[in-house]
RNA sequence: GGCCCGGUAGUUCAGCUGGUUAGAACGCUAGCCUGUCACGCUAGAGGUCGACGGUUCAAGUCCGUUCCGGGUCGCCA
């Protein structure tokens, strides 16, 4: 068996040579006397003819070898639908090479079958044209990364894998040591120490496509068990440095690879408190139209029991487009449903109600909170909210500490409910200024809020002098759509500064050196200011792939149970195997 | 762990107010067909309606329990 041409390389300049052809048989068309197939390689589809029976039985998805001669095609038979319909293959010879079993799915359709089935047979899923094409993309979209760290002056360095467990954030994935009874390796939650300690080992900039393990529960932007990160460090950077990579990086290839979407550079930035206080959220959709208002001030004195002492925000709506409407209406015309709909959510999502006004061309608000507007405030309100005749403003009421909270989900509901974010394209923000401390819920203590590896602002004076809960961080996301695509921070260089912010959280010294011995000690050894950050690969390919699951665009995923079905993992470990790494089940 | 949605042929799905032998399409098997390209035509095989229990003269359909899957909250750099 010889491979002279895959199918995209075959055109009418073929016409009578002679090629041998290898593939999948896509579709079997038997007409008797001929016998159409539609080859299928990885670059596309050619149609063999054949005249005679052929010797071996032809299925579906068997793989074939064919020897034959192209042929033109009249022009009454040729199939505009694929690059090769001008021509065909005459066969001479055609050769079964893998038989197939009857197919558990429809490969063709194969998006639309149950994951479970899918993933026990991942590898015809991955035959399904739009699936296949998403791993390939992967691949193109590793290589520009790689390329275009390394032309930036990033070296890829490696860093361990099997290693020790991290005492902060996710649960970690262990692994049971043989040699060191009841002692346990922990998978990387990310190569968060080990970069940082190769900035001290002065290594200038680091990166590494990175796998990182954590044991949490998946979502459908959140693979369970494993992902990958495009992690990268700068030693004597800050955080403009590290923010002027991550837009390079990241708008060159949104541009190369998402179909000629605009990329709105420079990204904008957005402190977290204004993230907070106008999306409600620290992912902020930026295609979303609809913006967070507070109107607190309004009901101040209102009879409205609901909002008394509460914070009340309030979304203005101009214009939606309702289920099966073509059209988008004012507001003011949506249909009754919709603000049932609206206050069933709302309920669902634990508000305890969604109170909204519709706005008359005469500025009578109308709706059940309208009567609760003073009338002296009724400009004060249009003025706030930017309302006019035709608009509907909702209201959300709750104590501070929810209220952003929910008037978010409101806020995203809304936007998806009337349609008004558009399908196409990419918007990124930078989240910037994150709290280096909160408020525990349950404990009420003072804890960190994200990784306690960032550089407080203000160093050691704010945390002498300033609330912990008014501190910031040095710490920044990058968001696009919605997603949180990246985050990173100036790290903490400075032992002083890093046992302060650790007491601050409740720790001593001692606590540190137990958390993070190697760390600690290399600070003591002139450590270089450094910054870095991780742009999640993953959640990158997923949005542009357009994929509304990251489990499309990993070649072998776990299901959202963090089981592999394909090979079975996790399996049952024999007694002889455990007895070896020390482990006794409990009945 | 909480909440929402789902589970009917190999696959995707339909199945009304509970009522004859549970249907369709694709796939599969056999036959016919020399220009199709989602080929066509004829015939056939294929089902513990996720499982268990209950209500009923009668359950795919109603009720309860449970298992499995997806989404989400919790959790998560």
């Amino acid at each position: 068996m010889k491979r002279t041409h895959k199918s995209i390389e075959l055109n009418e300049s073929f016409v009578d040579f002679k090629v041998h052809v290898c593939g999948w048989v896509d579709v079997i068309r038997d007409h008797g006397g001929v016998i159409f197939v539609d080859l299928r390689d990885e670059t596309g589809v050619i149609q063999l003819v054949i005249n005679e029976d052929p010797l071996d039985k032809l299925t579906k998805e068997c793989s074939v070898y064919a020897y034959g001669t192209v042929k033109k095609r009249d022009p009454e038979a040729i199939n505009t639908k694929i690059p090769t319909g001008t021509i065909e293959i005459s066969v001479n010879k055609i050769e079964v090479l893998g038989k197939c079993d009857i197919l558990p799915f429809d490969i063709e359709n194969s998006e639309n079958i149950k994951e479970e089935l899918r993933f026990k047979y991942r590898f015809l899923d991955l035959r399904n044209k739009k699936n296949h094409e998403k791993i390939l993309l992967r691949s193109e979209i590793l290589y520009f990364l790689h390329k275009k760290m390394h032309d930036l002056g990033f070296n890829n360095i490696q860093t361990p894998i099997i290693s020790s467990s991290s005492p902060e954030g996710a649960r970690d994935y262990l692994v049971p040591s043989r040699k060191h009874k009841g002692k346990f390796y922990a998978l990387p939650q990310a190569p968060q120490i080990f970069k940082q300690l190769l900035m001290v080992s002065g290594f200038n900039k680091y990166y590494q496509i990175a796998p990182c393990f954590r044991d949490e529960d998946a979502r459908a932007d959140r693979a369970p068990g494993e992902f990958y990160q495009l992690d990268f460090e700068m030693a004597f950077a800050g955080q403009e440095d590290v923010l002027n990579i991550c837009e390079t990086v990241i708008s060159e290839l949104f541009a190369k690879f998402g179909n000629n979407s605009e990329i709105n550079t420079p990204f904008p930035r957005m402190t977290y408190d204004t993230a907070m206080e106008k999306y409600g959220t620290d992912k902020p959709d930026l295609r979303n139209p609809l913006k967070i208002c507070d109107v607190s001030e309004i009901f101040e004195d209102s009879e409205f029991k609901a909002f008394d002492g509460e914070i009340v925000k309030a979304i203005n709506i101009k214009t939606g487009k309702y289920e099966d409407s073509d059209e988008y209406v004012p507001a003011i015309n949506l249909p009754r449903k919709f603000f049932d709909k609206m206050a069933a959510f709302a309920q669902e999502n634990g508000l305890k109600g969604l109170g909204y006004i519709k706005i008359d061309s005469e500025f009578n608000l109308l709706g059940p909170i309208g009567k609760f507007v003073p009338r002296e405030k009724i400009k004060n309100l249009l003025e706030i909210t930017k309302s006019k005749p035709g608009d509907v403003v909702f209201f959300v009421s709750d104590a501070q500490k929810k209220v952003q909270k929910f008037a978010g989900i409101i806020l995203k509901e809304l936007a998806l409910k009337l349609d008004l974010i558009q399908k196409t394209g990419f918007k990124f923000c930078y989240i910037t200024d994150f709290h280096m401390y909160e408020l525990d819920d349950k404990t009420c203590e003072i804890v960190f809020n994200h990784n306690p590896f960032s550089m407080p602002k203000g160093g050691f004076d704010a945390l002498l002098t300033q609330d912990p809960l008014d501190i910031l961080a040095e710490q920044y996301d990058l968001v696009c759509n919605g997603i949180e695509l990246a985050s990173g921070a100036v790290r903490n260089h400075v032992p002083e500064v890093m046992v302060k912010a650790f007491q601050v959280a409740g720790y001593n010294e001692l606590d540190i050196l137990n958390k993070f011995p190697a760390l600690y000690r290399a600070f003591f050894y002139g450590a270089p200011p450094h910054a870095g950050m991780a742009p999640g690969i993953d959640r990158i390919i997923m949005l542009l792939t357009n994929s509304n699951n990251i489990r499309d665009v990993v070649a072998f995923p776990m299901n959202s149970n963090a089981q592999d079905l394909l090979m079975g993992a996790p399996s049952i470990i024999s007694e002889d195997l455990l007895r070896e790494v020390h482990i006794k089940l409990r009945e």
